[in-house]
DNA sequence: CCGTAGCCGATGATCGATCATTGCTCAAAT
DNA sequence: ATTTGAGCAATGATCGATCATCGGCTACGG
């Protein structure tokens, strides 16, 4: 289960690299997902996407399965799939699990970035151009990319695993979909964060857990 | 997916409770491993354990991708499943996670628990019991089953379930197997854990971190 | 002898169909 | 009116079969 998904779906062109049918199904679904197809609870029906797609249920179920990893469904036996109901505590749990994994990961990062920042400025600017224009969806979109390659940069692939099935992206798009989250105008603390990572700080750590924690008290409602 | 499978599988009685099928084979394989039946990069081929078991590759599959979840098997596409290959730095890779997990799981378990600790004094006894036997078996349950019982203790399904994915007994059991891993006398760690709890010492935290982290320094080849 | 194209069996991926469970409907009994 | 349980439709779980890909083997050309 390779979690992004590059790009667009082989309709336009069939590509070198053969994608997975499952993968393509999920992607479908998470676009559904982010799309406001289903609300908070609804049921995700194998069989409807199935037909949706012209596939078998097979591929269908894999995809779902895969998304129950990335904590956007749930599953019982017998029962179904269901979009997980997205409470405010349940963000926060999540977002203390990325804490825990992204301090780790940025102590990690460090020594092995060794300044070499680049990209991570590049999302920074990305990110202050977007507020300025007022494009949340680009600000999220940046913000999270800056994570992402943090955590990529730890060179642990136990933790970017666990990291990637947080499913940091989806779930920012749809806190801001369902619970109106407010975009924190913080490119500054992220400014704090490329500096620290720029000459090593010692407190990068606990920098990056009170960053992420952070996040998660941006609700307005 | 619920990873942990409490009672045998059905062969004995019809329990009031049905469990689906995959649970059952996932149960197979996971025996099958720590058993030995396969060395790392072995391959193992969906069709024969569906045919051992007198079912079909659906079961099999799903449960084959729920020990992807838990890092003890590899997927490609097209190319099948294979037993991870554990060398010394995955498994310090994987006990890194584990321990940034449980250092948050500990801070968050600490006021939760309020000095209830008789669980994890019932697991210490066990252990130290185990020790003077030289059960080493029983030791490596018991240690686990301690950290367990602190990680559902912090109150965070997010994090039980990835503390749940790492499938620490599994790996505990199979590092046993597959590295010759010592296990240390730690009876004593445990025990300073112990009492950190009972008195919310504000070092737990790091006292976890450093506890855990200390696993993968325990090979002797 | 070595490299390479093509054949072929093994096996993962997907399919369409069937089995089994769940949740609902609705009517009879209280 | 409420309860209760049989009947039924929807749908998840599982099955057996087929399609597509991978890897190894072999024959051929150099």
């Amino acid at each position: 289960m390779s979690v992004p998904l590059p790009t667009g779906p082989p309709g336009g062109g069939p590509s070198l690299e053969r994608v997975p049918l499952h993968e393509h199904v999920r992607h479908f679904v998470l676009e559904g997902l982010v799309a406001g197809r289903w609300e908070p609870g609804d049921r995700i029906v194998e069989r409807r996407i199935a037909q949706e797609l012209a596939v078998s249920q097979a591929p269908v179920r894999e995809a779902l399965r895969e998304l129950e990893t990335m904590e956007l469904v749930t599953c019982a036996p017998n029962k179904g799939v269901r979009v997980r109901e997205l409470t405010l505590g349940q963000l926060r749990d999540v977002y203390l699990v990325r804490a825990a994994l992204e301090r780790r990961a940025v102590m990690l990062a460090a020594p092995r970035m060794a300044g070499n920042v680049a990209t991570l400025e590049h999302h920074l600017d990305a990110m202050r151009r977007a507020a300025v224009e007022g494009d949340i969806d680009s600000q999220a979109l940046h913000g999270v990319a800056f994570h992402r390659a943090i955590v990529h940069a730890c060179g642990n692939p136990v933790l970017i695993r666990h990291w990637d099935w947080l499913g940091v992206e989806a779930w920012t798009r749809l806190s801001l979909r369902w619970l109106r989250t407010e975009l924190h105008d913080n490119a500054e603390d992220h400014e704090e964060l490329v500096e620290g990572l720029r000459r090593g700080d010692p407190h990068l750590g606990r920098l990056m857990e009170l960053h992420v924690m952070d996040y998660s008290n941006e609700s307005r409602t």
